[in-house]
DNA sequence: ACACACATCGTTTTT
DNA sequence: CGATGTGTGT
């Protein structure tokens, strides 16, 4: 038996203990969101509610297996939540049992976003005409945000893509033609999951059989939730309605994918009956900590008002650090790091976060030379690799040959074979009666496409040998390893032996699956993503290791120190996202997050000048908006007495403390230090 | 119909 | 700087 009452605070408890029917948390950072979840979970379980009629949606396969982890060390036992998951996994369990009801088979593909490009990209050249036409990524874009959001095209052009607008015919049959392809091919992509699970809710047994299942619905990071899938958890919850969602809307930081905040704050409208719940209290971060972050996100006006206390206080201000240029922010980061290291912080207990991927390129060298390891989380993920694509392509084909997407990957791979081949053998592969027919489809080709083709066939008749009852994913993937495909990457890659490693990893992740689509499914839907260093460690390892995040992937950590690099102009606020509609204040909310991370460290440096293309550098305007009270400045303030330099069109400034002087090319930095 | 060399364009965040 | 598109030559 769990002691609730021991174990919980007062706002947490009144959840577990009245979380029937809908139910509005609004938990603010660090403020024990997961702890509150888990033991309402627990606490179902301990009332004897069967694990199958708990829906857990969380935001990320991690966070979901993290519960899961939690909840079973709470109640002491190994129940399995079969329910749990992103909404994407969910609908693909539910789809893989009633997509025949919409048409499909229930083997169907799922594309990744690469796939999905790939195929409008065929669409579009169907219909362009004129030569400005959007890229196949910005298509993407529109048709995605557009289902995402339940906006129909053209509006969606008109809002968020204005400059296509006068093409919103064409980009419409784009969409019309991309659709039935997919559905021609049996694939879904992302978005179809969702969509598709949407559409299955409306047949009325169907949603009666699973609203009537799930009694009690559960929502984390419901800020983060679109239109779409606020109207999935309505339908499955029509029955019971004990829906209840967990949220922070200074949190909100996925609008590019149509998260729509006012999921949250119309709650109370669609649900009258609704109780609303608030966590306020803090047990994450230091009091200083907090403060800066409370002072960041007072400047966004579009929020509730909230007054989040913490527990921890008599902490260290934040620190605020000028650097001359990129790689001096790196080196001076990673000498604080080993500093931290000496004085008895774990490195796993240390994170660096970043606006954007690239930001941590200079970072990675300087942790390099400094032989520090780290795990890294955003940028490529391990299944977006080519080489990593190009076997699940194979495999992909095997599982359904009607999967324009991966043929078209691997046929364009081999010399001899363009577009117009590939389109040849693709229209023929429909065609086919049995797979054994593929050996004579060479006959259709001119000769240099035939010798492509023959190669191709090189790896995929290994591939079809492998192809028994008894074999499992994982064989399947060694058998393209040994075949033709090893010579390949010797050929094209200086790395290739780097990349055989990775398809072993990949063969060992396969050989877990008892069937081919379950394994292509996982490996779509996983976000498990790792710098090819990191995955041939054992967890125990990998747990030791200093953390490199973008600031989207460290949603939901916490760490005891963290360092925000690049906090500088045109890196952060990322130009593009603040151009768009209340995109200035989803940044602020991201840095927000980011300082909310920290527990007792937090650092935030920013490059003076930098080689990037385009960009100037010097402190980001949410830097200047800050209370100087809440940060220890000395650093900055060093930077006010110095007479500036101003020979060689370059302004030279000699810090007082540091022995390197810093060189700023004449720009923005002035103005914004005056500002200071 | 393709390959290969050269130019140009834009560069966020993710299931 | 890297992916993508254009142009030319085979």
């Amino acid at each position: 038996m769990i002691n609730f009452e021991q174990e919980l605070n007062e706002e947490q408890l009144a959840v577990i203990k009245n979380g029937d029917g809908p139910c509005l948390v609004l938990a603010g950072a660090g403020s024990g969101k997961t702890r509150t979840i888990t033991y309402r979970v627990a606490y179902l379980l301990e009332k004897g509610i069967p694990p199958e009629n708990i829906l857990l949606v969380t935001f990320t396969n991690r966070a979901a297996h993290e519960m899961i982890e939690r909840v079973q060390t709470l109640t002491g036992t190994e129940l399995p939540l079969p329910w749990s998951g992103t909404f994407h996994h969910i609908a693909n369990k539910i789809l893989r049992q009633y997509s025949t009801h919409l048409g499909y088979k229930n083997s169907f593909t799922v594309l990744d976003a690469d796939d999905s490009q790939a195929l409008i990209k065929l669409c579009i050249k169907e219909f362009k005409t004129t030569d400005r036409f959007p890229s196949a990524k910005v298509v993407n874009a529109i048709i995605s945000f557009s289902r995402n959001s339940q906006k129909d095209i053209e509006t969606t052009i008109e809002e968020k893509f204005s400059a296509w607008w006068h093409l919103s015919r064409t980009i419409r049959d784009v969409y019309s033609r991309y659709e039935q392809k997919k559905k021609e091919g049996n694939v879904m992509d992302f978005d179809d999951l969702l969509i598709n699970l949407g559409l299955l809710l409306n047949i009325p047994a169907i949603q009666e059989k699973f609203s009537n299942q799930f009694r009690y619905i559960l929502v984390d990071e419901y800020q983060d939730t679109n239109k779409l899938q606020a109207s999935i958890i309505n339908s499955l919850a029509k029955i019971h309605r004990n829906i209840l969602v967990v949220g922070d809307d200074a949190q909100s930081i996925y609008s590019f994918r149509a998260a729509d905040i006012k999921n949250i704050l119309n709650f109370e409208e669609k649900y009258p009956e609704a109780k609303i719940f608030r966590l306020e209290t803090n047990y994450r971060s230091h009091q200083e900590i907090l403060s800066l972050a409370n002072d960041v996100i007072s400047n966004n006006r579009h929020q509730y008002p909230k007054q989040l206390k913490a527990i921890k206080i008599d902490g260290i201000k934040p620190n605020l650090y000028p650097k001359n240029d990129q790689s001096d922010e790196a080196e001076f980061i990673v000498k604080q790091i080993k500093d931290l290291i000496e004085k008895g912080t774990d490195a796993h207990q240390i994170a660096i976060l970043f606006r954007a991927a690239h930001h941590s390129q200079m970072l990675e060298m300087e942790l390099a030379k400094a032989g520090i390891l780290y795990d890294y989380r955003g940028g490529l993920r391990f299944f977006d690799r080519a080489h990593i694509k190009d076997v699940l392509s194979y495999l992909r084909i095997l599982n359904n040959l009607a999967d324009t997407a991966a043929w078209l990957r691997v046929l364009l791979r081999e010399e001899g074979i363009g577009p117009t081949a590939a389109n040849k053998i693709i229209t023929a592969v429909q065609k086919l009666e049995k797979i054994e027919d593929l050996k004579q489809l060479g006959e259709i080709l001119g000769g240099k496409a035939q010798l492509g083709f023959n190669n191709f066939l090189k790896i995929f008749e290994v591939l079809l040998e492998a192809y028994i009852p008894e074999n499992n994913p994982g064989d399947l993937v060694d058998a393209i390893v040994n075949s033709r495909y090893s010579d390949y990457l010797a050929t094209e890659y200086t790395d290739s032996e780097e990349r055989k490693k990775d398809l072993e990893q990949m063969a060992i992740f396969a050989a877990k699956h008892q069937n081919l689509t379950g394994f292509l499914t996982e490996a779509s839907l996983q976000e498990s993503f790792a710098k090819p260093a990191a995955i041939n460690l054992k967890p125990a390892e990998q747990q030791k290791r200093l953390v490199l995040s973008t600031i989207h992937q460290a949603k939901g950590l916490e760490w005891e120190a963290v360092f925000i690099i690049n906090v500088a102009n045109d890196a952060f606020p990322n130009s593009r996202s603040a151009s768009e509609p209340n995109g200035l204040e989803e940044e602020r909310r991201l840095l927000y997050v980011a300082i909310t991370r920290a527990k007792k460290h937090l650092t935030l440096t920013y490059p003076m000048s930098t080689e990037s293309w385009g960009a100037t550098a010097g402190p980001s305007i949410f830097l200047t908006e800050i209370n100087q009270d809440l940060i220890d400045d000395h650093h900055l303030l060093s930077y006010k007495s110095t007479v500036f330099d101003r020979s060689d069109n370059e302004i030279q400034y000699i810090p007082e403390e540091d022995d390197r002087p810093i060189k700023i090319k004449p720009g923005s930095f002035l103005r914004d230090l005056d500002d200071l």
